[in-house]
RNA sequence: GCCGAGGUGGCGGAACGGCAGACGCGGCGGACUUAAAAUCCGCUUCCGGCGACGGAGUGUGGGUUCAAAUCCCUCCCUCGGCACCA
C-alpha cells in the first residue's frame, strides 16, 4: 500500500538535505552560461506575509526552470534593513532599531527558508550591517568626488510626522508622505542631493531593456522632458545685479501674446522686484504660501491667487511693458520658477488674467472657411497673428522658428527642461547609513577618507524624532577631528535615504564578503548585469530609477561596464484577501506559516501561481487552496500507487506520447511567459489524463514511467519538495533539480486528428473530425455532406465557403 | 483633468479574429461508509423543452468582417500612476 502524502515531513527533510548537500550554492567557475535572476529583497518589517510568497514563489520557479535548462543561476536573497519603520517601532516599543531589525531578519530568514527556494544563503546581504553600509558610504564618496553628490540649501519636502525630509519620489498622491500619509510641507534645509538630473536625458532611453511598457512610460513621465525656449525678459529697472528675468516656455510661438509675468513666491528676485507700496501684500502672500502644505496648495487649485510686485519687464520681441506678479500656481522647482503668461493660449494664465483683469490678446488664430484668421477665437495651434514678422505663418512652424530667431537676437534660445529633480538623500533620522562627511572650520566640507570607513552608527543614540538627526545630540559621534588638518571638526549627522542602500544591493550579491570594494570586479564581470528582475510595480519610479541612475554613475566612475542594471523586468500584481489589499491594520493578512504547517509550502506555492496571471495579481481564497492541495495529493497517489498494465493499446500509447509532448511544450512556453496559471491548468489536464490511463492500464509499464517522469520534471520548479520525494521513490537519480528540462518533439506535440467546426453564416452547426493533413476540398466536401448541415443548405449553392485550415469551414448561404 | 491596465458563469479565471466559459473553487446528484469526513464518478452560463435541440449571452451603444470577448469609435464603471510642469 502506498504511503500518504505528508508535506510537512518531506519538506523539512528535503530542505535539510539540500542545505547539507549545498545543492543551491553557486560559484563563478561553472562551464554553464550564467543567469542572474533577482527578486526585490524584502523590507525587514516583521513577518513574511503571503504577499512576499506571491513575489518569491514564481520567481523561484523561473530560477529553477533556468537551472534545469542548463544555466548557472544566481538567485540570491537579502534584506532591506535601514529605514523609518524600524525606528518608529523602536520609539513605540522601546526596542533598539538594531535589535528590532535583526530579530525580524532572523524570523523572515526562517520563513523564507520554508518556501524551499533555491537561495544561496551564503550570499545573503543585510543593508544595515557595517560590512554592507561601509560600501554604501564608499559609493557616496565616489559620487561626491565627481560632483554627483552635493550639498545645497533648498526648499524640500518635509513630513511633519516622520520629522524628516523626503525625496520628490517619496511624496505620494496629492502631496502626502509615502510612509505615513501625512500632508507634506516645504521647509528650507541644507541637504545632500544626488545629481540624477545629469542623467535625465540618458535615463529616458529605455530602448535596450525588456521592461513592461507601463513602467517605461511611468519613468518617462516622471523624468518629464519638455522642449521649448529659454527667454530673458529685461527688467524695467534692473536689480540684484541682474538685467533680466529668465523663463522657460514650451510655447515660444506665443511670445508675442505675453501680457504679464508670474514668478513663484519663492523666486530669488521677488524681494528685489517688490516695490515699497507692494511690500506688505507680497510678504503676506509669501508667508501664506509657505505655510500651506502641498495638499492645500493643490486642492485650493481652482481659484487662482497672486499679488502684483509693482515691477515691470519688457517683452523683448515687441517691447511691451508687462507687469510682474507672484502666484503659487508657478512652481519654484520647475524651469526657472518663473513664467511668461500668455492668457489667450494657456488655461491657467487665462484664469489668472480674468481674475486680475489683464488683457488677453490672441496671437494664434484658427482659420475660417476662406482660410483667413478667425478673429477673437482661442486655439492651441493655427496661424500666427499679432506676431510681428511671423504673422501668417503656421504656429507649429514657429515653435522652432521663434527660438532660432530669439537666439539670433540674443533674447533667448531653444531649451529642454525636465520635471525630474535631483535626488534628496539626507534624512534627519537615526536608522540609516551615516553620511561620511566632516565639517571643519578651517577646511570646510571634508569627505571621510576611505581608510576610516565605515563611519559607524553609534548604538547608543537617543532616537527620538526632533526634526533633527538624533546623531546631532550624540557628542562622541559628532565631535571628531578633521581628516585634513587634524583640528576639531563636526560630523554630518544626517543619514542616507534607504533607497541609496537598495540602489546597488544587486552588485553586492555577486561577492557579499568581498572587503576591497563594494563587489569583486571578477565576480561582477561574471554575473552582471541582472538578467531577470522581478518585484512589485510600486517601485516603478523610485527604486528602479535610482538603480538605473546609480549604474550609470558607477559606469562613468569605471566601476561597471554596463548602463542598465536589469535587462528584463517583470512586475507581479498584488495578492488581495477578502476583496482588499492585505494590511495589518485591516486585520486581513494571511499568515503563510499556518499553511506551511498543515498543507505544506508546495501547496502554497502552487496555489499562488494558480490564482491568476502573475502580472495581474489575484485573490487568496481559503477554499481555493484546498483544491490545489487536493491536486498535489492526486499527483502523489498517481505516482505512488503501483501501475498495472491491463489492456495495452497502441492508440493509448500514441495518445499518451502525444499528450506528454504537448504538455512539455505548453508548460515550457508558459513558464517563459510567466503564465503560471495556465501552466498548472495544463499539468492538471495531463494528470487527469494519466488518471484515466492508470484506471484503464492502457499503456506499457515503460510508457507509464516515461510519462510520470516527465510530469515530475515539469512540476519540479513549482513543487520542489513533492517532486524530489516522488522522484526518489520512483528511483530517479538525486536530485530531480539537477535533471535537464524535458524537450519536446514538434511532430509528436502536433495533433493528428483535429475537430473542424462547421458554421453556416457564422453559426456553429456541426463539428467534424478530420486528419490534420486534410485538404481544403476534402474538408469543405465533408462539411457540406454533413447531415446536420444539409438542411441549412436547402439544396442551394452556397454563396461563399471560407476554409480556415485546422479550424473551421464557414458556409455562407 | 491627463496617462495606463482592466470589466467574461455563483466565484478565481481560460480563450486574445475562428467551438465562449479550459483548469480550479462552490453547488447538485451518485458510489464507498452503520454514519460522517476523505476519496472517486457524473452534471453544473442563462431561458425554453422530457428529449434530440432551439434561442440569448463576454460593462453600454454603434461600426468593420463570412466570422468579434478579441479590431475600430461612443459612453459607463473599477484599479494603478501623474496632476497648476508653463
Amino acid at each position: 500500500m502506498a504511503s500518504p502524502y505528508n508535506p510537512v515531513e518531506i519538506e523539512k527533510k528535503w530542505q535539510e538535505r539540500w542545505a547539507a548537500d549545498r545543492l543551491y550554492e553557486v560559484s563563478e567557475d561553472s562551464p554553464k552560461p550564467k543567469y542572474y535572476a533577482l527578486t526585490m529583497f524584502p523590507y525587514t518589517s516583521g513577518d513574511l506575509h503571503i504577499g512576499h510568497w506571491y513575489a518569491m514563489a514564481p520567481s523561484d520557479v523561473q530560477a529553477r526552470f533556468k537551472r534545469m535548462q542548463g544555466y548557472n543561476v544566481l538567485h540570491p536573497m537579502g534584506f532591506d534593513a535601514f529605514g523609518l519603520p524600524a525606528e518608529n517601532a523602536a520609539i513605540k516599543h522601546g526596542i533598539h532599531p538594531y535589535k528590532w531589525t535583526m530579530d525580524n531578519v532572523e524570523n523572515m530568514r526562517r520563513q523564507l527558508k520554508t518556501t524551499g527556494a533555491v537561495y544561496d544563503w551564503r550570499r545573503e546581504v543585510i543593508t544595515c550591517l557595517p560590512d554592507y553600509y561601509k560600501w554604501t558610504q564608499w559609493l557616496f564618496l565616489k559620487l561626491y568626488h565627481v560632483g554627483l553628490a552635493y550639498r545645497a540649501n533648498a526648499p524640500v519636502n518635509w513630513c511633519p510626522k516622520c520629522q524628516t525630509a523626503l525625496a520628490n519620489e517619496q511624496v505620494a498622491g496629492e502631496g502626502v508622505c509615502d510612509r505615513c500619509e501625512t500632508p507634506v510641507i516645504k521647509k528650507d534645509l541644507e541637504q545632500w542631493f544626488f545629481r540624477i538630473t545629469r542623467y535625465a536625458e540618458e535615463l529616458l532611453d529605455m530602448s535596450h531593456i525588456d521592461w513592461p511598457e507601463k513602467i517605461k512610460l511611468m519613468q518617462t513621465n516622471w523624468i518629464g522632458r519638455s522642449t521649448g525656449a529659454d527667454i530673458d525678459f529685461p527688467m524695467e529697472k534692473p536689480t540684484a545685479g541682474q538685467k533680466a528675468i529668465r523663463i522657460f516656455t514650451t510655447r515660444p510661438d506665443t511670445t508675442f501674446g505675453v501680457t504679464f509675468m508670474v514668478l513663484a513666491p519663492e523666486h530669488a528676485l521677488v524681494p528685489y522686484l517688490t516695490t515699497p507700496e507692494q511690500k506688505a501684500e507680497v510678504e503676506a502672500y509669501i508667508a501664506k504660501a509657505r505655510r500651506a502644505t502641498e495638499v492645500e496648495r493643490t486642492t485650493a487649485e481652482r481659484e487662482k491667487t497672486g499679488v502684483f510686485t509693482g515691477s515691470y519687464c519688457i517683452n523683448p520681441v515687441n517691447g511691451a511693458k508687462v507687469p510682474v506678479f507672484i502666484a503659487d500656481y508657478v512652481l519654484p522647482t520647475y524651469g526657472y520658477g518663473a513664467i511668461m503668461a500668455v492668457p489667450a493660449h494657456d488655461t491657467r494664465d487665462f484664469a489668472f488674467a480674468k481674475k486680475f483683469n489683464l488683457p488677453i490678446p490672441v496671437v494664434i488664430s484658427p482659420l475660417d472657411w476662406d482660410g483667413q484668421p478667425l478673429a477673437g477665437a482661442y486655439t492651441e495651434e493655427g496661424v500666427m497673428v499679432n506676431s510681428g514678422p511671423f504673422n501668417g505663418m503656421p504656429s507649429l512652424e514657429c515653435l522652432k522658428k521663434i527660438p532660432a530667431w530669439l537666439e539670433e537676437k540674443g533674447w533667448g534660445k531653444y531649451a529642454v527642461t525636465y520635471r525630474l529633480r535631483d535626488w534628496l538623500v539626507s534624512r534627519q533620522r537615526y536608522w540609516g547609513a551615516p553620511i561620511p562627511i566632516v565639517y571643519c572650520e578651517k577646511c570646510g566640507t571634508v569627505p571621510v577618507p576611505e581608510k576610516d570607513l565605515p563611519v559607524l552608527l553609534p548604538p547608543d543614540a537617543e532616537f527620538k524624532p526632533t526634526g533633527e538627526s538624533p546623531l546631532k545630540y550624540h557628542n562622541a559621534f559628532v565631535n571628531t577631528r578633521c581628516p585634513q588638518c587634524g583640528g576639531a571638526a563636526r560630523r554630518e549627522t544626517d543619514t542616507m535615504d534607504t533607497h541609496m542602500c537598495s540602489a546597488w544591493y544587486y552588485l553586492r550579491y555577486t561577492s557579499p564578503k568581498y572587503d576591497k570594494g563594494p563587489f569583486d570586479p571578477k565576480a561582477g564581470k561574471y554575473w552582471l548585469p541582472v538578467d531577470l528582475y522581478t518585484g512589485g510595480a510600486e517601485h516603478a519610479v523610485m527604486h528602479l530609477l535610482y538603480a538605473r541612475f546609480f549604474a550609470r554613475a558607477l559606469r562613468d566612475l569605471g566601476l561597471l561596464d554596463f548602463s542598465e542594471p536589469f535587462k528584463k523586468l517583470f512586475n507581479q500584481g498584488t495578492i488581495i484577501y477578502q476583496k482588499a489589499k492585505m494590511s495589518k491594520s485591516k486585520g486581513n493578512v494571511v499568515n503563510p506559516d499556518d499553511y506551511v504547517n498543515t498543507m505544506g509550502a508546495d501547496t502554497i506555492r502552487t496555489y499562488l501561481m494558480f490564482v491568476g496571471p502573475w502580472e495581474q495579481g489575484g485573490e487568496w481564497m481559503d477554499n481555493g487552496i484546498i483544491g490545489m492541495n487536493r491536486w498535489l495529493h492526486r499527483v502523489w497517489n498517481l505516482i505512488e500507487e503501483p501501475y498495472a498494465e491491463k489492456a495495452v493499446s497502441p492508440e493509448a500509447e500514441k495518445e499518451l506520447l502525444h499528450r506528454t509532448h504537448q504538455t512539455i511544450k505548453k508548460v515550457s512556453g508558459d513558464i517563459e511567459r510567466f503564465r503560471f496559471n495556465t501552466m498548472l491548468a495544463c499539468l492538471m489536464e495531463f494528470t487527469n489524463h494519466l488518471a484515466d490511463v492508470r484506471e484503464a492500464g492502457s499503456v506499457a509499464q515503460a510508457s507509464w514511467k516515461n510519462a510520470i517522469s516527465t510530469l515530475l520534471k515539469l512540476l519540479a520548479p513549482t513543487a520542489p519538495h513533492l517532486t524530489e520525494e516522488l522522484w526518489q521513490r520512483f528511483g530517479g537519480p538525486y536530485s530531480i533539480h539537477n535533471q535537464p528540462w524535458p524537450s519536446w518533439d514538434e511532430g509528436l506535440a502536433r495533433e493528428e486528428e483535429i475537430t473542424l467546426v462547421v458554421q453556416v453564416n457564422g453559426k456553429v452547426r456541426d463539428r467534424i473530425s478530420v486528419p490534420a493533413t486534410v485538404t481544403e476540398d476534402a474538408a469543405t466536401g465533408l462539411a457540406m455532406a454533413s447531415d446536420r448541415i444539409k438542411p441549412y443548405l436547402n439544396n442551394r449553392k452556397p454563396k461563399k465557403v471560407i476554409y480556415v485550415p485546422g479550424k473551421l469551414v464557414n458556409i455562407v448561404v
